[in-house]
DNA sequence: GTCTATAAACGGATAGAC
DNA sequence: GTCTATCCGTTTATAGAC
């Protein structure tokens, strides 16, 4: 009751927290009992664990709602009253760019486990809208190609261990941000002239 | 020796077959030996499986370098001497579209294992350059924008399990195409010192 | 709430008959 | 080359002392 024992994170968090982390890094199958115990300083193989969840199963969807709540709260207190902002593109790849990596982990283990567990998939799918309204994203088609680009950028890049062919970020967020629909008028003439033609 | 000898498929083949699409789909570690074995045909938990591998680590860079080579020789015959071709963008695109769908459980893999085991992250890595190639794609950074956009719709689509953001191929096709550089003259100042700025 | 001990099931791997 | 049978380490999960 004291303020102190309100603010000690409880063994059942930390728990969440060390599931969480390792089911993004190597999935549920590869994750054991045993290595979370180990690190949130229970010993390792005893049923320890069993005192806050019933089973591994369970302690999927929590540990993912758990992580969801947190980035939303940091989204709103890293971007509060973006709606009304005006801004260079630039700025606002930028801006996806660091919410890409805050969810990065997220985006990982929808990947890994999206198809297995359809209520991850919708949680975390119901989360991210939540998160792209905060960001006064309005979806139109050019900034969902920015992000779903920064999204490969991002992806890519840490499975290769290098940057996505060799460009580093502040390359690829200025190739983006130079990127502009044409108008209707340039079509035809610039599209036989531009370099990604052979 | 026989003609049909030859064109029957070994049964070492069908198992690198069925454990690629089992580490791609599920991991390494989620994926059983019996469940490889049902697949194709022997039954569930006897050790069939090793009189043609030794372990099951063996088997998975074994069934990468398969799936490798069976994806480079389908770019070689769908893609022939594409290197001299002129074609829109759009055109453009929805060939690398097809590829990117084509190579996407090797990409699937690479971001699942790829941390894990450096062999595939190499491999992999590499063949993705070869491919790239033979697609007569000389990277420049218009092109891999589009690229890694492509990558993160289709990831993505497919963990989500709709379109991105419910943009359909066709639109998210016909949004990129008529991205562009801006001219110079609207530009060049802020894209000139932007690889220095953080 | 954590520990020791242990049950029960599973998964990787081997031996030997056919 | 496949099967049955089996070994053994690991993992999930439970029981009971403190």
């Amino acid at each position: 009751m004291s303020t102190y024992a309100a603010k000690r994170v409880s063994t059942r968090d930390l728990l969440l927290d060390a599931a969480f982390d390792l089911f993004a890094e190597i999935g549920f199958a590869g994750t054991t009992i045993s290595e979370i115990e180990r690190r949130v300083g229970l010993a390792a193989g005893s049923g320890s664990f069993y005192r806050h969840f019933s089973s591994k199963e369970e302690l999927l969807p929590a540990a993912v709602e758990r992580e969801l709540s947190k980035a939303i709260a940091d989204v709103r207190s890293a971007f509060p009253d973006v709606a009304q902002a005006r801004e260079p593109r630039e700025v606002w790849l930028r801006r996806m760019l660091m919410w890409l990596r805050r969810t990065e982990r997220l985006n990982r283990l929808l990947l890994l486990e999206g198809d297995r567990v359809p209520a991850i998939r919708a949680a975390i799918t119901s989360a991210v809208q939540v998160m792209s309204d905060e960001l006064s994203w309005d979806g139109d088609p050019a900034g969902i190609v920015g992000v779903a680009a920064l999204h490969g950028y991002l992806l890519f890049s840490r499975a290769i261990g290098a940057p996505y062919y060799d460009i580093d970020e502040d390359e690829f967020i200025a190739a983006l941000a130079t990127l502009a629909p044409r108008r209707q008028s340039e079509t035809v003439q610039q599209a036989s002239t531009r370099s990604w033609q052979r």
